[in-house]
DNA sequence: AATGAATGAGATTTCATTCAT
DNA sequence: AATGAATGAAATCTCATTCAT
C-alpha cells in the first residue's frame, strides 16, 4: 500500500480521544497514546505531525464550531420561551435541547476535552470563547425581556459562572455516566437546578 | 543580592501562589517561579527543600483546615435556615458567610490553588474531599427537611455537581475582581442563583 | 543508530559494569556510562529505569547470592582441613577454592564492584555483610578447633581484619592481572601468606 | 583585627579532618565542614581558595612526607631483622614501630584519609605510590637476605597486597579503637598475623 | 508503512564557589 | 573578617520528536 492506512489514522485519534479525555492534552505522552492505539510512538508522527497536529485531528475545526453552534442554538432557542421556569417540557427549546444531547453522547471524549481538558492545546482557551459567545447572546435574549446587561458586566460575569457550571456538569455528567439513558436523567436533574435559578436570575432586579 | 532572608522567602512564596495559580501545581516550573521571585531556581531549595515542600509553604496545613472549616460552616448555616429561599438576607446564615468571604478574599490565590490548581501536588485530592465533606452535611440537611438521598445516588450526584459549580464560581470569581467589594456583589449574584436552584432541588420531588 | 535491543542492553550493562568498576556507583554518572556504552544518557532510560535499576542489572541479586555462597562454601571447606598451614594444596578445600576463583574470574567487575565500588547502591553494606557471614563461620571453625572468640571481640575483629584483607586482595589482584592464569598464580601466592598468618592466628593463646 | 584568624583557620582544619575522615573528600561538603566548624561555608573561602586547598592544608605536603617516611623506615628497619619471624618483640624494629604508632596515633584523621578517603583529592595516588615506594624497599630487603624479586613482579605484587592489607588494618583500627592502648593491642594482634604470613612468604621458595 | 532505538531539551535537585553587605 | 544569600554547573530523569532500518 502507498498510502496512509486510514485505519490506523482512526486507531491513532481513537486512543488520543481517550488518554486525552482522561489525562488531559499537556499530562497525556505520545508514548501512552501509542500504547493504547497498539502501535509505536514514532509512527503516530507519519500521520501527524506534532502532538498539537494530532490534538486538532482529533478534536478538529469542524467539530468545534458544530460544538459552538449547538450551544448557541441552545440559546437561541431559549429566545422562544416566554419563561425558563417552564422548562424543561416538551416544547421547542427542548426539542433542540435533545439534540444537543444526543450530539454531545455521540461525542463523549471530544466535549469533555474541549470543555476540561484542553489546557496546554491550541484550543485552551475554548471554554472562555464558548461562554463570550453565550453571554453574547444571553445579553440578547435579556434584551429581548427587558434585561439589559451591556451595561452590567457583574451581571453578565454571574451569567457566565451559570453557564460555565453548566458546562462543568456536562463534563461530570458524560463522565460518570457511562449509560446514555442515565446520563439524560441525571441531566435533567441538574437542568431543574440550573433553570430554576437561571429563572431567579432573570427574575431579579 | 537580598539579605533577608525573611524576604526572599516571602518573595519566593508570594511568587509560588502567583505561578501556581496561574499554571497550577504541575504546570509551574521552580525556574518559573524563580523568575517570577527574581532569583535564581537554585535559591529556591536554600528555603525549600523540594517543590511540594514549596507548595506546603504557600499553602500549608492550617490553612487547608480552615478553609474546610469555613466551607462546612457554610453549610451548617444553612441548616438553620428554614426556607433556602429566604437567603441571602440579614440572618445568621449572611453573618457566616460574611466571615468566609473575608477569609476568601483574603487567601485568594491559595483558595483558587486548593480548589483548582492542586492536580500533582500534596492537596491534589482536596477539592474531592472537600466535596464529600460537603455532600454529607448536605445530606444531613436533606433528612433533617424529609429528603432522605441515602438510596438515590443519582440525585446525590446532582447536589455535588452544584456545589462543584459553586467552588468553581468562588474560583472564576476571584480571578476575575480583583476588587473587594465588586468580588462580594458578584459573589451575592451567583449566590441568587444558586439558592433558588437549591431551593427547588429540594422541592423537587 | 542501534536496532539490536538487546546488544544495546548489554553494551549498557557492559559499559556500567567497567565505570562502576574504575569510579564506583556514586562516582559514575549515566553520562559517563552512556558515552562508555556510545550512547545517549537519556537512552539509557528505555532500558534500565534508574541508576539504581541499571546497577541492580549489571550486579542481579542472584550473584550477589552466588557470591556469599562461594565465599562461605570456601570457609566451610576450611573446617573440613585438619591444619589451615596444610593449604593449598591438592584437596578439597582447593577444589572447592578452585570453582570460586573460576567463578570470580568469570565475573570480575561484579566482584570488584561488590566488594569495594558499592557506594551509594542498594548493596552498599555487601562486604560488611559478607564479612560478618564469614566471622561466624569462622567463630565456629575457631570453636571446632578449640577457640572460643565470643567473648573477645578483640580477637575476632583481628580475624575481620584479616578477612577484610583477603577481599581486597582479591579485588587488587583482579584489577591487577588481565590473565587468568597469572591471577591464579598471584592468589595463590596471597594465600599462601593468607594461610600462614591464620595458621598463626588460631595458634596463638 | 587586620589578620586571619589562626584558630578560625585550625577550627576549620579540624572539622575538615573530622568530614573527610568520616565521609571522604569527595563525599564531604563544605557546608558540613563549615557546620563543624562552626563558622559559615563562605567563610572558609577567606582562608581556603577551593577544597582542593582546604584538603591539602589538612594534609599538607610535609604530613604526606613524614607518613611515607615513617613506613619506609619501618621497611628499613625489618633489614636489620635477621627473621620476620622473631617479631614483634623488644627489638629495633619494634622501637621503630612504637615511632610510628604513636605518629599515627597523634595523626588519626589524616593517616586515615590519607589512606581510604582521599579519592577525588590531590591525594588520590597517595595509598599506591607508597605502595609502590614500599616495594621497592622490599626488594632491597629481599636482595639482603637472598631473595631478589626484581625479575618477578608477581612476587613484589603479593608483597604489595600483604603491605596494603596492613595499611587497611590501619585505617580500621584506628576507626575501632578509639582508646590509645586498645588500638596497640588490637594492632599487636593484627600484627601477629602479618608478620607470620610475611614469614612465610620470605620462606616461599 | 512501521518500528522502536535514539536524541536532546528541559525539569528537579545538589553543591562548590562568589558576592553584597 | 564574617555572613549567608545567591549563582551556575552538573546530575538524574522524562518525553516529544527524529531517524535508521
Amino acid at each position: 500500500m502507498q498510502f496512509l492506512k486510514e485505519e490506523v489514522r482512526e486507531r491513532i485519534v481513537e486512543a488520543a480521544l481517550t488518554v486525552f479525555a482522561a489525562q488531559g492534552f499537556a499530562g497525556a505522552s505520545m508514548a501512552g497514546i501509542a500504547a493504547e492505539a497498539g502501535i509505536s510512538a514514532g509512527n503516530i508522527y507519519r500521520y501527524f505531525g506534532t502532538k498539537e497536529e494530532l490534538f486538532d485531528a482529533a478534536v478538529p475545526e469542524a467539530f468545534v464550531q458544530k460544538l459552538s453552534t449547538f450551544f448557541t442554538r441552545r440559546i437561541h432557542a431559549m429566545a422562544g420561551v416566554r419563561d425558563v421556569g417552564d422548562l424543561p417540557g416538551k416544547n421547542a427549546y427542548s426539542g433542540i435541547s435533545e439534540a444537543f444531547v444526543a450530539f454531545a453522547l455521540a461525542n463523549r471524549r471530544r466535549v469533555i476535552i474541549l470543555l476540561a481538558r484542553s489546557e496546554g492545546s491550541s484550543r485552551h482557551a475554548f471554554p472562555d470563547e464558548l461562554l463570550s459567545l453565550l453571554m453574547g447572546l444571553a445579553q440578547n435574549y435579556g434584551r429581548s425581556i427587558g434585561r439589559d446587561f451591556r451595561s452590567r458586566p457583574q451581571r453578565r460575569f454571574t451569567l457566565q459562572l451559570i453557564y460555565q457550571a453548566f458546562l462543568q456538569a456536562m463534563v461530570h455528567l458524560l463522565e460518570t455516566y457511562p449509560d446514555d439513558d442515565e446520563f439524560r436523567i441525571a441531566l435533567d436533574d441538574y437542568q431543574h437546578f440550573h433553570l430554576a435559578g437561571l429563572k431567579a436570575f432573570f427574575a431579579h432586579e
